[in-house]
DNA sequence: GCGCATCGTCGATACGCATCGACAATCCAA
DNA sequence: TTGGATTGTCGATGCGTATCGACGATGCGC
């Protein structure tokens, strides 16, 4: 492999020439410049990186601290590591993973051996045992979910609040008088994710605001208990029900169960759900959707963090972000008036 | 942050004798060795990693190269991933994203910054382009799929040949004479994934092998078009029909569009699909299963490249690992005579 | 035409660890 | 008792880059 020195040699300059070629931080001749391009390219030359994490004391390397899934929807984590890693690439930045099976410990020692210049720190949640650690590292920090005590901590979220009250709001716009609230599953809900929290908020504000009823349908994982869990709420319903389903993998248990009941989305019944735009458009009836833009988050959480490395002044500055949520009007929502 | 020599002085050694308590690689005192690891614990001492990689010339990470997947079953994605990044933390290894928007210049560049000392490659298809670059790329690499030409190269993945004539032979001894393949997504089989090939392979060499006929059904996206490809299968069959469903991504839809069309499975009809036993169990009727074991693909591969990396004689040294799948017997296949 | 600031480059050094050669101390066999 | 092997430690050096101080060259205002 070349080193800086080779490309020096070749280019008839010096090695700190080269170094300041890369780097840009000292004024260099165009002509000079050139030449040690030409020299890089001709070599092939690729700065190594431990030499360079060593000298300049930063190793352009995040870490990503991803979660341990059994009974999340994983397809949507793997969403967003791929937008993070590809996001943090255009800043020249690599994606280092830290698993949750070291513990919060493996923060510690990704920072510790200074492999990693800062963390963003994936589905943290209301009371997450990574939080304290991550608050005595010596590096910046970028957590996506928001704690309890989230003082002095930059934090990035969809804004389930105002996601939960937008649904409830479009709702109540189209004529519905009640909304059937169909939860996350047990499992998410039992492990107090505050998300599901603060969705629950925005439709209980909303709906009060409104003047309009709220009832709950548990979260189910298998058709047969959707549908039976739906019917037990559509009991309590009269006229056209109105359905709003924030978690992803419940989406298609939902539209599955009321097909199965015989009930036609838009015609029979509103529905609103989160799932991505392909699948909601790929659907019978194309579904209205309500959106916690996860790409937006994991990009909004790459830049932060690297404004953090980038500009020492920004820090440090707490600050919590909530991205707003996308309505997408389809065809699955209907005003009730206008069926008999 | 403390350094090696820190620790020297303080526990009244020279810096080279502490890298050699680290490193093992003379032999040290008991009495020298407790003070020095008594100094590092005093300090919290841990080694930098750049300054590692520089002197060692290894950086102890693994680059893994994460496919772009827009209609992938992302779920199984991020299972390989996690267990990948778990294991080679086992082995003191950490992983490094490297996405595919970088294009195969992605893995040039992490090798040659020596930020890696070697590669697994997920996801590899038949005629993969990053298999032309590692193929000059002086760190080893392992491979999760087989590309078209696999000399000299070092590949794992499932047995998707073996894995078809499992469930060929499991279906003709229970007495069916026929079964339907509910084939992946088109986008899937478009793109001349081997795998596929491979897993059709097994069926139509088993089914030829038992006399037993073969009837194709394409993969569907939505449970309308599943019910649709189904039915249309269904007619060519007579008796109780008998399914196999290879595709993760199809399986729910078939399972639900086979109840939908009034089908009770273990009764009515033989299924066997591919998913996690987790969901396989917590269905209507417990389902058979015929497992790519992704997680020992994953173990796997990690341990290939370990062992690469530790033991350079190992080196050279093509190999094709194909991992047994394991059929899990549950509720939803049945003897067609025991039902009238 | 002179002094002074700016530009462009170089040499030297530091970063933190691994490793090699050297060497003192200890042990065992002859 | 001596020679050689073995054990345990140290000092010195190198890994490849970034950065600082220095310095000659050039441009500018007066």
């Amino acid at each position: 492999m070349p080193t800086s020195k080779d490309v020096a040699r070749l280019a008839g300059v010096s090695q700190s020439t080269v170094s300041y070629v890369m780097s840009g931080r000292r004024p260099i001749s165009e002509k000079t410049r050139k030449r040690v391009e030409a020299a890089m390219a001709q070599l092939a030359f690729q700065p190594n990186a431990g030499a360079r994490a060593l000298a300049s004391r930063r190793s352009q390397v995040i870490g990503l601290a991803i979660p341990f899934v059994p009974d999340l929807h994983m397809g949507s984590i793997m969403e967003f590591i791929s937008v993070i890693a590809a996001t943090a690439r255009q800043s020249d930045y690599d994606i280092l993973l830290v698993t949750d099976d070291e513990g919060p410990q493996g923060l510690e020692r990704v920072v510790g051996q200074q492999l990693v210049d800062g963390l963003i720190i994936m589905q943290v949640e209301g009371d997450d045992a990574r939080v304290p650690v991550i608050r005595n590292l010596p590096v910046p920090s970028v957590l996506i979910g928001i704690p309890e005590k989230h003082d002095g901590l930059e934090c990035i979220d969809a804004d389930f609040e105002l996601a939960g009250a937008m649904c409830v709001e479009e709702l109540a716009q189209l004529g519905h008088e009640s909304v059937i609230l169909v939860d996350w599953q047990d499992s998410v809900v039992r492990r107090h994710v505050n998300y599901v929290k603060r969705f629950h908020r925005g439709v209980d504000k909303a709906a009060a605001a409104v003047g309009l009823k709220v009832i709950h349908a548990p979260g189910r994982t298998t058709i047969a208990a959707m549908e039976k869990a739906v019917t037990k709420a559509l009991e309590q319903t009269n006229g056209i029900p109105a359905f709003i389903a924030p978690e992803a993998a419940n989406q298609d248990l939902l539209v599955e169960a009321l097909h199965n009941l015989g009930l036609v989305l838009g015609e029979d019944a509103s529905v609103v759900v989160n799932c991505s735009d392909r699948i909601a458009e790929r659907q019978r009836t194309p579904l209205t959707t309500i959106g916690f833009e996860p790409d937006e988050v994991s990009r909004r959480a790459v830049h932060r963090i690297v404004r953090d490395l980038t500009d020492p002044t920004s820090r440090p500055h707490e600050a919590l972000e909530l991205i707003r949520p996308v309505l997408k009007r389809r065809k699955s929502t209907i005003r009730p008036r206008n069926k008999r």
